[in-house]
DNA sequence: TCGCTTCGTCGAATCGTTTCGATGAGGTGG
DNA sequence: CCACCTCATCGAAACGATTCGACGAAGCGA
């Protein structure tokens, strides 16, 4: 493997020369740089990563904390992985994928090795120790979620805007003459965790409920696909039933569209179901009017705050300071395809 | 943050004793070991992995070339990342995350860095550019997935063994009375396009039907899922139709069973289908007999012989030459579950 | 021609660890 | 009492890059 000395001794100049060639940090003169930069080619020259790091103290690597709760795994983690690698590597990063159980214990080990310049946390819980840990620690974060958590809002992080996408939802229904809507909001559990995307999901379908001037009925959805289907069973089951339905959380949504069909419901033209959130790419359902989880936007963002954190992004006006933190709610939109449809006529039912 | 050099102040050795102590390659004092452990723990020392690497050129981190074709992100890759950086960990590695869309660009960067020590490439096209770019630079690779191509019989790689799973799929359906099988095999361009596990599930169940003396009806599936159930409907539309159903392609396999439901058939009594290959967990597919890419099996072993390859773990019986080729097809399994139903009484029909 | 600035390049120090050979203290046998 | 060996520890030399100050040559005005 080459060194900058092989590249120095083959073009006749000293190491540091080759450096400043290589950086651009000094002017050179055209002649010589040439010649360096033909040994360099020749040799097929790489400044070795390590040296590099311990003379700069930068790595240049982002630390990516995948949740690891025992043994699940949520197909939209793999998504932002490598929407986050990308946006990394716009910036010159690399990054490293920390799926250690303990992620406390992971991500002390990554800062505290200069493995990493900043971590990117994913799916953030209340109070999430990690927040706590590499606040204490000094160590640049940003964080994918959010929680209300005090310690949280010294951290940067990226959400969704769940109030304004469930509200979009209620509106573009409001808007092609839906008078009556469901929404099958978060599981009961969520909601009584007090999840921030659970409260700001109910808040938003309340707020446009009374800006549209129509009627929202809630009903929280649940993790057991069973019970999520008997919720919509009851939302449909009154004298003046909804005509369309706004879902938030998409776990039972197959099971969901299943107990609609069974109930004799025909999809989509007698009930317009609006799902907010993740539909994995690959389930085979229909495609319906949604707001997909800006999942390309949000990577990029949380990017750009932990590589601001870490001061290695030049302040720019939309971020200017430099390691303070900073809050990016994401405006939601309507996915581009099926809008939703009109209700049917009073005599269709 | 502290150095050995703070570590060795305060406990009052030379810097090398306290390296001794940390790496056990030398014998010292119970005395000394204890003092030197106190400080390390009261100073929260952790070693500069850059310090590290230069000095000894090895990095501890496994790099992971994921496939990027235009955009597009297969579920399943998300689940092989996370648990190849779980298996890497356990022999003390991190896993660098490479989304690079010029793969070979990418490695070449990070194998000239010295970055990581060894790649694993995931999803490996016959004649992969990236295996002969490694190959020739003399990196280590292990391959997740093969093809038949000549390189890759001089580079280590792991796959199912396709034509075991299929014939798995085959027998056990013979097996619970099933005579007559039908069995959609991978896409017409894969076939054509002569994919190591498309051939190799054609002679899985071209051998099962021969060895347990049952009929196998083969047509290919495709990417289109109208196709794909058009393909289905062939299947079943002759005077004796099969009983049970073998898939291998599973793209269109939410379609597939829709267009068996539409057609009157009642799953999975009716018909028993078992696919071949990775069901999405959040699929919302009913529960079916099936055989899954065994994701946790072939990460072990896919980051075992990318490590073993750079000389990283020592030979065992298994793996007994450190950097030579090693090729391993995984043994199928049924999934635990549902069983294969019997085929129905021939009144059924 | 002298002194001063500018330009391009060099030498040396530095980052934090590992590891090889050296060193001194203490023990043992003749 | 001396020679020798073992044992625990130390000092110094790497590893490969970056970067600061120095330095000689050339250019300039006086």
């Amino acid at each position: 493997m080459a060194t900058i000395k092989d590249v120095a001794e083959r073009s006749g100049v000293a190491p540091s020369t080759v450096s400043y060639v290589l950086s651009g940090s000094r002017k050179i003169s055209e002649e010589t740089r040439a010649r360096v930069l033909e040994a360099v080619r020749d040799l097929g020259y790489h400044p070795r990563a390590s040296a590099r790091t311990l003379r700069s103290s930068r790595s240049s690597v982002l630390a990516l904390a995948v949740p690891r709760e025992a043994g699940k795994y949520r197909a939209v983690d793999g998504r932002f992985a490598v929407e986050i690698s990308d946006a990394a590597r716009v910036h010159g990063f690399d990054v490293l994928l920390m799926t250690d159980p303990d992620g406390v214990r992971g991500l002390r080990r990554v800062a505290g090795s200069g493995l990493a310049d900043a971590a990117v946390l994913m799916a953030v819980e209340e109070a999430d120790p990690r927040v706590a840990a590499m606040t204490a620690a000094g160590f640049p974060v940003a964080l994918l979620g959010h929680g209300d958590a005090r310690d949280e809002t010294e951290v940067p992080w990226v959400d969704l805007d769940w109030e304004a996408a469930v509200a979009l939802a209620v509106r573009q229904a409001a808007a092609v003459g839906h008078r009556h809507i469901a929404f099958l909001s978060s599981a009961d559990h969520e909601v009584a965790a007090r999840r921030g995307y659970a409260l700001h999901g109910l808040a938003g379908a309340h707020r446009a409920a009374r800006e549209a001037g129509v009627e929202v009925t809630v009903r929280p959805s649940s993790d057991d696909p069973g019970t999520a289907a008997a919720r919509v069973r009851e939302l449909l089951a009154t004298d003046r039933p909804p005509t369309a339905l706004v879902v938030q959380h998409l776990i039972p949504l197959p099971q969901v569209l299943a107990e609609l069909t069974a109930s004799g419901v025909r999809l989509p033209d007698d009930l317009p179901v609006v799902p907010v959130g993740t539909i994995p790419d690959e389930s085979g359902l229909p495609d319906l009017p949604r707001i997909d989880l800006p999942v390309g936007r949000m990577a990029a963002a949380v990017t750009e705050l932990a590589l601001t954190a870490a001061g290695a992004l030049p302040a720019t006006e939309r971020r200017p300071v430099a390691g303070g933190p900073r809050h990016e709610l994401l405006e939601p939109r309507m996915a581009p395809g099926v809008p939703i449809a009109p209700p049917r006529t009073p005599d269709a039912r």
